[in-house]
DNA sequence: GTCTATAGTAAGATAGAC
DNA sequence: GTCTATCTTACTATAGAC
């Protein structure tokens, strides 16, 4: 064969990389084969020689995707956990959802989307949730968390650019303070 | 003329109506325009009286939507109002979004449409929040009670049915309960 | 494995009859 | 104002060369 033996694997994980972020800032079903291959430098015809349909690509890049945002929630300390949650509801990551976290972009077309795809999410978001639940000490409380920070992000990115955005991440803000100081940590310091 | 001079008015009302529902069901992008006026039982070739463009559509849309929301939670008494909000984080509401609320299922397509849809967005919301700012007393609580219910209902819809799904709209449920216990009504009981 | 080329379908929008 | 018919473009997916 022309090509190494991990080539294709390698090629895939760039192809998931490329694609989930262009599916994240454009949206996936309103983003064709073509230019979501163009985003990875190759062309649509080799597209199905990695995937069997375009909804198996939306469920390697929601596993892809939502794994790294555990991971980003798995800070080693508290103190730099808190800074990710911060980032979270900032404008920067209103505005670039390109580099951001998958589910504001991408839950309604999932929603959308069929059973295994679902299940794929669900399996994500059980890692998040996780990682929420050490954050504020319970499982009740690791939901709302998600839930308020999802939100927020949610509609601040439907919000033109203005006062109004900008409330609205304050708000959510202080909510999210006192989600985290009501509990605390069972992480160290 | 052979139509009543408020037949085009009705006939626009209607389609707000009837396209709304499917939008917020199938996704409005993914809609075509045959399928939306199906809905609304008619041809495409009509749908061009009544909206220079399908973007056009949707603006209306959302006008029509998130008046009708705000409505609902103008409700004459804090415990009818108490009752929205429960409703608002059941599953029923979850799983039938072509009735519910147009900011989780619209929000993300809001976000990459036009400037001039995201202003229309914002003036809904602003009606949406002064509601809440009656059932919670301040802006920034008003803020992060809606973020709180979107942010659940979105997540909620992507998950398949069971049960982390009920714990996600338990735990938001818990938060919107503890919002509304901190800051006591400005309205009558 | 990736390319070019293309099949087949569906999209947004317009034209002309009634 | 609504219909049928159509223009043009874009989509998902496949075929065959390299």
């Amino acid at each position: 064969m022309r090509y190494a033996p991990t080539h294709k694997e390698e090629a895939r994980a760039r192809l998931v990389e490329a694609t989930g972020a262009l599916a994240k800032q454009k949206g996936f079903s309103a983003t064709g084969v073509d230019s979501l291959m163009a985003a990875a430098g190759m062309t649509s015809g080799a597209f199905y020689a990695h995937f069997r349909s375009k909804n198996e690509l939306l469920e390697s890049i929601v596993q892809n995707e939502l794994r790294r945002s555990a991971q980003l929630f798995a800070a080693p300390t508290r103190a730099q956990a808190l800074k990710v949650l911060k980032g979270y509801l900032s404008n920067a990551h209103v505005e670039h959802p390109e580099s951001g976290c998958a589910v504001p972009a991408l839950a309604p077309e999932i929603a959308r989307a069929g059973a295994s795809t679902q299940q794929v999410f669900e399996q994500g978001v059980a890692e998040l949730q996780a990682r929420f639940r050490d954050l504020v000490g319970d499982d009740a409380k690791a939901w709302a968390l998600l839930a308020q920070l999802v939100g927020a992000v949610t509609v601040a990115r439907a919000l033109p650019p203005g006062a109004s955005r900008g409330a609205l991440l304050d708000g959510a803000a202080r909510q999210v303070e006192q989600l985290l100081a009501a509990a605390p940590a069972s992480e160290s310091s």
